[in-house]
DNA sequence: AATGGAAATGAAATCCATTTTCACTTAGGC
DNA sequence: GCCTAAGTGAAAATGGATTTCATTTCCATT
């Protein structure tokens, strides 16, 4: 089939400076409305918004919601892991972790429920923090 | 040693509240409000807030932050477990469920951080949901 | 080109959980 | 009783996220 609708040209900002953050980098909406604002100045919030949950429902970025942090994260598409905060600096890092398919049937069925996604973060110490604190 | 300075009478309602709730049960900082209200309608919201944290710190409360709720939970301490939210109905139960301490040791060596806490969430459908929906 | 409807846009208003401020009350060691 | 620290609640402030709404842009169709 055709190649879908385009992307309006702002969604397509806003993918860009997601994707050139790279993977294992989580930025906030309004660190995105910054990095976009340098290209766009005349770009809102509202449509940095806007723009990250479509970009969401198509499947290009994901949003991370970590316990502690004052605002949801996003980062590129990519193979599903799990994430670290430190509670001291809060600062976000990739970990490659994941419950296997296995367990989580096994838990589904245990509990009498469906389980489609997984969310695990861990807290502690980064090496930084650990290093100068 | 002696006791420690008892609770104030507002922060044990309180805690009575999230005791009585049991284990498995998960209260909103209003739903608390509401409940601890009925023996003590003057109390304000402002004090359960300040009750649970404190709460917290004492260890005889858990706070959990689940991606997608649209407010923190509250549950009285007690072993270490993780969540399941129904994204249909916003239900959260406990999820018999832990990484081990020597998976942990090994990814926080690998990452090269110090891990001192875990928060695993899946996300799906409750079997009320799947049976109704 | 003209047209019309759908989608996108941004400013402003709104929402809402949580925190902060502040003046006041309470509790308890002395 | 006095004094200080802790507790309290109303009200205001905060701040991320969403909603509203009037306007603009986009594009497929004439
Ligand atoms: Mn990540
Ligand atoms: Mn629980
Ligand atoms: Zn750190
Ligand atoms: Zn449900």
């Amino acid at each position: 089939m055709m190649p879908s609708t385009p992307l309006p040209k702002n969604y397509q900002l806003i993918r860009d400076v997601v994707d050139e953050c790279g993977l294992g980098c989580h930025l906030t909406p309004s660190e995105i409305y910054a990095k976009v604002r340098e290209r766009q100045p005349g770009i809102g919030l509202t449509t940095i918004y806007r723009g990250l949950e479509r970009l969401r429902e198509l499947g290009f970025v994901s949003e991370i919601e970590v316990p502690g942090a004052d605002a949801a994260a996003y980062e590129p598409a990519g193979p599903h892991h799990a994430h670290f905060r430190c509670s001291s600096c809060g600062r976000i890092e990739d970990v490659a972790f994941v419950i296997p398919a296995n367990t989580l049937d096994a838990l589904a069925r245990e509990h009498g429920v469906e389980i489609k996604d997984q969310r695990v973060t861990f807290e502690g110490r980064c090496s930084r923090c650990t290093a100068s604190g």
